[in-house]
RNA sequence: GCAAGGGUGGUCGAGCGGUCAAAGGCACCAGGCUGUAAACCUGGCGGGAUUCAGUUCCCUACGUAGGUUCGAAUCCUACCCCUUGCACCA
């Protein structure tokens, strides 16, 4: 995962930038980057490098990936990744996000979530080079009096310039006021840290800006800026999140890592070679211009992306499972099983009562338009009945199989 | 507190006394065509029962609780919640 470390380390300046430009978005500024990293190359300093995390949300998808990868790409370099979690600004809410308030995290909890993400995080980055910290170190301790001279910082006006606010405000929506504190205490992250640069989802942009005048304010020089994409979810149209079910997490097992990236759309895939891979830009265009059977490429992409989280001999097996279900449609050989008294049922009786379907209502719509096989068997009978006498399998629909064994009452 | 507008199925959004389990879109599910692509086509999309049958029936559902009606998502009353404006407070 880290082999482009000894690689990249011999890169001049100007080769680091392009390196760290590529896929992002804002960029600010260049200058000042240049600046930072001569002077580091100079001092022997590593640049700090921020990014800030949610404490609510401890799995990490494929979105997520994008703007990890690209403060592994710093890592690579030779620069400290601060990794840091929101454990204070996680009970404000952020703006971005849904406004619906969120209850405050226990203590347990944001550990046990710190925990889950450092498991996650650190199949991109190096955990040597790795600061892991939480703003509640600081702002725990901030006085009323400290959290005035913040606000100070900062007028009313600036804070509504952010577009989503000029959005809601145009449309008469509701902004509660803690939402406006929420840029500065994160903003002020920047300055507890001290950090060089900072990195973001183009949506934070706002809030990465006020980190930077916070640090000018408090007499430090600011952060340089780096913003990525939101990486489209698997319908190609929204941003990829867990609440609109488009994701694929990064600890999914291999093969539905394979599955979920053989179902996106062709477009999609380019943009997604773009983000999630280190192959040059001129690389993925010869690709999309050959004659070559997108699917191939698709194939390559699939594997690319299991090959970071795992390893290339998952990737391959993930292939042939997927080869083996789908192209050949062969039952896989291993389905969750489940025990079912032998006896006589109806079709429809029996996918409910092992979970197959919601409602029984729901089984006998899958039987009649053909949904249901038995031992690889279609059944579009819905008065069918099953003997239960000896193992069977059960298929509903392309993807969901189990095994049902029969055992005494 | 006052005034106005609003709360409908996963979502958006019609309906404003019966023909409403509720139009239409989206999402989703199954099938077809494929490359588990896109586009497209077909069917489905609250639950349970019943039938030869796309039959009939029952329950639950339109913020909550009542009421008026033979009959309500649709009318009335109270309450809850959301938004906006105004006032009160400061």
């Amino acid at each position: 995962m880290l082999s482009n470390l000894a690689k990249n380390s011999s890169l001049t300046i100007d080769e680091q930038i392009e390196y760290l430009k590529k896929g992002v978005v804002d960029l600010i500024n260049e200058d000042e980057l240049r600046r930072k990293l001569e002077k580091s190359l100079q001092t022997g300093t590593p640049l700090r490098v921020k990014l800030g995390a949610d404490p609510t949300a401890p799995d990490i998808h494929l979105g997520h990936t994008v703007v990890i990868r690209k403060l592994r790409a710093f890592q690579e370099l030779g620069h400290t990744a601060i990794f840091l979690i929101g454990s204070f600004t996680g009970m404000i809410g952020d703006p971005s996000g849904k406004s619906a308030t969120r209850p405050p995290l226990s203590r347990e909890e944001v550990e046990a979530n710190a925990e889950t993400y450092k498991n996650q995080i650190f199949k991109i980055l190096d955990p040597d080079k790795t600061e892991i910290r939480f703003n509640s170190e600081w702002m725990d301790k901030f006085t009323a009096a400290d959290f005035i001279r913040l606000c100070s910082q900062v007028t009313v006006k600036q804070i509504l310039e952010r577009d989503d606010f000029e959005k809601r405000i145009k449309q008469e929506k509701p902004i509660a006021l803690h939402e406006l504190i929420y840029p500065l205490v994160q903003g002020y992250d920047s300055v507890a840290l001290k950090a060089d640069v900072e990195l973001g989802g183009t949506d934070q942009k706002f809030n990465l800006m006020v980190g930077r005048s916070l640090q000018r304010s408090y007499g430090q020089e600011p952060q340089v800026i780096m913003t990525t994409p939101l990486l489209e979810g698997l319908d190609g149209i929204n941003k990829m999140s867990k609440s609109l079910n488009n994701y694929i997490g990064i600890t999914e097992p291999p093969f539905e890592i394979f599955g979920k990236i053989m179902s996106i759309s062709d477009e999609l895939m380019w943009r997604y070679y773009e983000l999630l891979t280190d192959l040059p830009l001129s690389e993925i265009e010869k690709m999309k211009n050959s004659d070559e059977n997108p699917r191939n490429f698709k194939v390559k992409l699939a594997k690319l992306i299991i090959q970071d989280f795992y390893s290339a001999q998952l990737a391959d097996e993930a292939e042939e499972e997927f080869n083996r279900r789908f192209v050949r449609k062969e039952i896989p050989d291993d389905i969750e099983e489940k025990a079912v008294s032998s006896g006589k049922y109806p079709l429809s009786d029996l996918l409910l009562q092992v979970g197959l379907a919601p409602s029984k209502k729901e089984a006998k719509r899958l039987i009649e338009q053909g949904g249901v096989k038995v031992n690889g068997e279609r059944i579009s009978d819905v008065k069918a009945e099953i003997e239960v006498h000896e193992e069977m399998v059960l298929q509903v629909g392309k993807r969901k199989f189990l095994k049902i064994k029969p055992c005494e009452k």
